[in-house]
DNA sequence: TATGAATGAGTTTTCATTCAT
DNA sequence: CATGAATGAAAACTCATTCAT
């Protein structure tokens, strides 16, 4: 049973990324429902029964996903954070994450996890939990890049959604319009994050 | 026969938007792939054989509803270009469609469709090329609110694409966040759009 | 209704004619019960509801199949029994049963009868009632072409049953080893004839 | 699934024959196409969902008794063969050949199994395969019971058709003419049989 | 006569999950 | 730890037949 013990937490824990990289790879290829346990325990190379040693059931697979994936995010706040000019390292490394967003793969993967979120309760409730310890983070960031933005928490949040939609919407367009013009869209990205950051929390950008 | 000309189109394309807003309503509240046609059949009030009068089958009704979303989009710039100020207009109607995204139900069938594009080639084709038209038209109603904007394909189509990711990424936050404040967003959003369509298209911010 | 004596009989066989002719070639290529009511009348140019004035049923179809199949053979019994040497026309003619049986479209027809006969008591009814009449036409000529054979009831529906057997059998082997050699098969097919035939009713081939 | 190697091959064996001889049954009671899987699974004892453990899908059990119905024609080749006189055998035996092909449910199947085939490339192609096996079985037969009969390639093939059309037929026979005599079809069995075997392949008889 | 919209029972197949070994 | 046989509910889709027009 998943609640007891493991004997050997270490081998357990390579067990469940195991589960979780074979889980993923067939999300990607066929979706949350349409990828069978049974798949997913062949890519997993060991028995279907076996899998639920490690996970309580297919939802739990997917929980753990998106664990993983918020932490992805805090990760990368972090890192943003120690740079010595944070407001230009988030100007900077915005290519690394819309390349990440639009990556086919991951594309998917995000929307897979949406989709699920959006009709199973207990997705929704790991994705919102997750999603709030990856927002604050992602506004200490911004308060690090430019402590004007603390002074106003309605337009700090304003702005740290903004963010996150356009980030997120960065998956949609990827699988929607392939073919977009990169380049163009980091500029247009890099002048957002410029406006966002840096405008004057006064002004008749703020709120009224 | 789904291909047979019906004898009274007037009344197959009511039967149609029937078991359209039928649809809808089962997609949003239990997702596309646990939604069954008997559900479906239930709340057109028809029977389940009859559907497939109207729809060679259950994907057939998810395209329709891309195809019926896109024009949505269509006539929607169509007003705002017949506006006297469109950029004005532009920045000043974000906040209806804001809410349109943000709606639960909207945004949930958003997220819906985009899941079962990532993995049916069927929808996914016409979802791009709903996508393909709704960007064309949007691209020339912002250069009826900036002509400049027309110079730089490459800037047109990477603001295009980010105001398309950003609204795309609303129906994200909707999910995620369903408490986020809306003001502020609202804010945040107004700056970025003045942002994306005054901006020179020369200096810091164009393709490099 | 079907029981409804029809203003005009003409117009009323010719119709029937019509649809069973658009039966037969969708039977063929679909088998019965693949082939759907819709697809027979498209196939016959008529609505679907229209067939029913005419027959009560998809079952009533295939019997009126089987009774134009078994005129079919009392026609050519008939028409052999008029030749001057009904033996050696029977020997002769063998040739011309044998492509009728063997033809593909024809073959498949005769499976297809057989096996909705199989299950259906209203069409095998039907068959065995036309195996009748055309099996007692059968003896008839057989004793046309030798009148000995009159003389042991046994052997007559003994060797009559056998040629039955035999060209039924020739539409299995059509379906099964389209490739046979039709000389060599044609051959054999003369050799038993002739001996069926000519062979005295006494003797060590009688009914011991 | 299917392919998997089983653990216990034995066991999966049992099943597999288990699962046929239920389905046998139901094919002969109701046809192919009227037995469900749900009845299938009822008399075999196992749920519906297993039977897919053991076999592909539905087309996938009638394979499997094409392949085991040529077998036992091979079998009953081989035992003839080891007689000491070949060609007395064939005639002499030729009676339980003809108990078998007319027994009730033995021809139901035969002609269910016909029917799926006409229609169903996989079928058939199990059963042309299956039947050029036989027919070669019967041929090496033939040639054992008169030697004579292997000097002329195309006699051989009329006369190894001829007989295996008159066996296929005579299920047919049962069918739908289930009166008939049987002693009577007999004596005409054994002389054609007599014919076909003894008949010097030069003659009047021969391939022209 | 003639149409075809409408019905709804019935079919194959899939899959998460359990549990004896 | 590990296996995979076994379950059975549920889904999409088809089709003969009816009947209002």
């Amino acid at each position: 049973m998943t609640d007891a013990a493991p004997r050997n937490p270490e081998r357990n824990e390579q067990r469940r990324r195991q589960i979780l990289a074979a889980a993923a790879e067939c999300f990607q290829r066929r979706g949350f429902h349409s990828a069978s346990m049974a798949e997913i325990s062949k890519a997993a190379g060991m028995s279907v029964g076996h899998i639920y040693h490690y996970f309580e059931n297919k939802e739990a697979i997917i929980r753990a996903m998106v664990e993983a994936k918020a932490q992805e995010v805090v990760d990368k706040m972090d890192e943003l954070r120690r740079h010595p000019d944070v407001l230009a390292a988030l100007v900077e490394k915005v290519d690394e994450g819309m390349a990440k967003q639009t990556e086919r793969a991951s594309a998917a993967m995000t929307i897979e996890v949406l989709a699920e979120a959006a009709r199973s309760p207990g997705i929704l409730g790991t994705l919102c939990e997750s999603d709030r310890v990856a927002m604050a983070k992602m506004k200490e960031t911004l308060i690090a890049a430019n402590p004007a933005l603390a002074a106003d928490p309605r337009l700090l949040d304003g702005r740290t959604n903004l963010i996150a939609a356009l980030f997120d919407g960065l998956a949609i367009r990827a699988l929607v319009n392939p073919d977009f013009d990169r380049e163009g869209l980091l500029a247009a990205l890099r002048l957002t994050m410029q406006t966002l950051l840096r405008e004057p929390p006064a002004g008749n950008g703020g709120t009224r």
